[in-house]
DNA sequence: CTGAAAGCGCTAACAA
DNA sequence: TTGTTAGCGCTTTCAG
């Protein structure tokens, strides 16, 4: 630990009292503005910046308050993301973070309410997963406006003021599962996409970017299909074994959403598991025996945990370091398949080979 | 920020004084047994856990002085190691956590001087990366006999008694290699391995399993040639023309050390560039046009960044909330194609998309 | 508008 | 063997 100049020796310098030191440093009324520009001066030039330990010891209770409202389906996914939030927020407990969790369901208009609660209850940033950004968007510019800092993960509501959005690049993952299918399939080949509804953004950002992509790196390789499962198993399923049907010589799937099993289901169905390639999204608990019997040859996993540390690291950084925001933070999908799957924390309770305790 | 009992309630009831009670949980001397136990019993009871802002405040100057040694070669690779180290090491500053940072020559016996000089300059532990682990053992053996927990990072000497040791599952990074292999060519490809000693442990482990794993892949596959290039540019060079030379059938080659760059030069002097799937490690920067190129398919990457983080992590857990070290912490190896190449961290620098943030 | 002082939970030095 | 006390750097309250 570096000795680093304190507010003590600023007070000296500045020849003013401590008090005065702390209320300059911090925009509290009662400072002239000669003397607090002369401390802000002084402060700069000596590079201070606060003791954070002290400070929270000082304050005893927390001083960064935050707020979080994450779905409550699809939870193999979102508990994650959760984990990753509150297991960092506990890592850093020390510098008086109190988190104020709020699991949503994902239909109907408990997000909203939820989301005005937390705009009611004192908190400095929210942290939030928005199953509707749409909807969502005017309470966030509220919230923002009200200098709450909102923060998205996984889902972003990008026509809103939030401060920041923090996910797997959308592009990326799409991408790099066209990468990995060109590279598994002959040129020439024949190729499916099945994804869930492609108004929603995120879903037609991955169609398009596979589509582009496959074409760009696999030879006369061609899109045949994009199938709209509209985020339903029984759907998915169906239109699947349609596909298989009509299209004999399919040589890949790619599915942008969690409904990989689905589709699994289906190439088991007709008995082409492992002969037509499948790359799917995420990690489920249902998928690790496909994935163990190579009927799902990938799948691009956005790391829901990684998302829920980067966004409690974004706030703390910007709040209590005063570093900048930035706008977007895209993380870096991870490949899953078969040889590293149970090195995920998805499944690391179903097998759990000893001395492994990697999730990041 | 929830209310936890502090060493006052404690002492209050056990009816002695804050001064008792702080020698008691601390093991200091001046405690008779009979009390120590009373309040050790009252403190697990109310699950005690000490602030520790209060206590690096207190203390003032560093709670924890660690040493770290880490190569000053292959500097793009363990320079990323350092950073994460002093990163996450700066990160958590107000803990009072004091960083000697020492490079160090790989080869020659600086390594050894280096570990016995921090020994002697009150460290609590070590976190190293041992060039010659047969040599480093002794030494490491002293440390822990002494109390200082030695920790290794991506290289491991199993042999002492290193307290843990951090770094990708070598079995892992070359099974996920052979398993994208054994997707990229055709059932019954010749295979080649370019290592560097196979006395290393570490190479000797990667290319047993990467043969294995190939096998089990891919049907009929088989490996035709195992190289050593001794960690020595110009000789992997050569001895991969030759290979290209006399296996004109060859369909791909796995590099399990950092000489990836030395093989994409041999094919694309032979013209084979494209046409032998290359499959390289880790991520250095003149590996890039080659993987932008499509000679290089894919690379796995042990992350060691994340590494660092995680050495300091296991540290700091260990040390200042007192939880178990886990002797061996195996991290998920990444995959780097062309499209998320810009978002690793080695790659940063060269091209930086804007809003790309993401190292771990 | 500014200064003085108490106190956050802990460590460490000194007293008893 | 135990108790007491002075800070660590900061926030906050109360005086001036």
């Amino acid at each position: 630990m570096i000795r680093r100049i304190g507010i003590r020796q600023i007070a000296k310098l500045a020849d003013v009292s401590i008090g005065t030191v702390d209320r300059a440093l911090h925009g509290r009324p009662g400072v002239s503005e000669a003397t607090r520009n002369r401390i802000v001066q002084i402060a700069k030039r000596a590079d201070y910046s606060p003791n954070l330990a002290a400070r929270s010891l000082s304050v005893g209770r927390a001083t960064l308050r935050l707020g979080v409202c994450v779905p409550r389906t699809a939870r193999q996914f979102y508990d994650q993301v959760r984990d990753g939030i509150m297991d960092e927020a506990r890592h850093l407990e020390h510098l008086g973070i109190e988190v104020l969790y709020r699991p949503v369901d994902r239909f109907g208009s408990e997000e909203l309410e939820t989301m005005e609660q937390m705009m009611a209850s004192d908190v400095q940033a929210i942290i939030i997963i928005p199953a509707d950004p749409q909807a969502m968007t005017p309470l966030i510019n509220e919230a923002e406006g009200k200098g709450i800092r909102v923060i998205c993960a996984v889902s972003d509501a990008p026509n809103s003021s939030r401060s920041a959005t923090v996910c797997a690049d959308p592009v990326v993952c799409a991408s790099l599962a066209a990468e990995l299918m060109a590279r598994f399939v002959p040129a020439g080949s024949s190729m499916a996409i099945v994804t869930g509804v492609l108004q929603v953004e995120d879903q037609r950002n991955k169609t398009q970017a596979f589509t582009e992509r496959f074409r760009h790196f696999c030879p006369e390789g061609k899109i045949v299909r994009v199938i709209e499962g509209h985020e339903n198993d029984e759907e998915t399923f169906r239109k699947c074994l349609n596909l298989l049907d009509e299209e004999s010589s399919l040589a890949g799937i790619y599915v942008n959403l969690a409904f990989g099993v689905s589709v699994a289901h289906a190439l088991t169905a007709r008995g082409r598991a492992g002969k037509v390639a499948l790359i799917t999204s995420d990690i489920f608990p249902e998928m690790v025996p496909y994935i163990e019997n190579g009927t799902i040859a990938a799948s691009i996993y956005q790391r829901p945990y990684v998302q829920g540390v980067t966004a409690i690291r974004l706030i703390v950084n910007h709040m209590l370091r005063s570093r900048p925001i930035p706008p977007t933070h895209y993380l870096n999908p991870a490949v899953v398949m078969r040889s590293n799957l149970y090195l995920f924390r998805e499944t690391r309770q179903l097998t759990n080979p000893p001395g492994h305790s990697s999730h990041i």
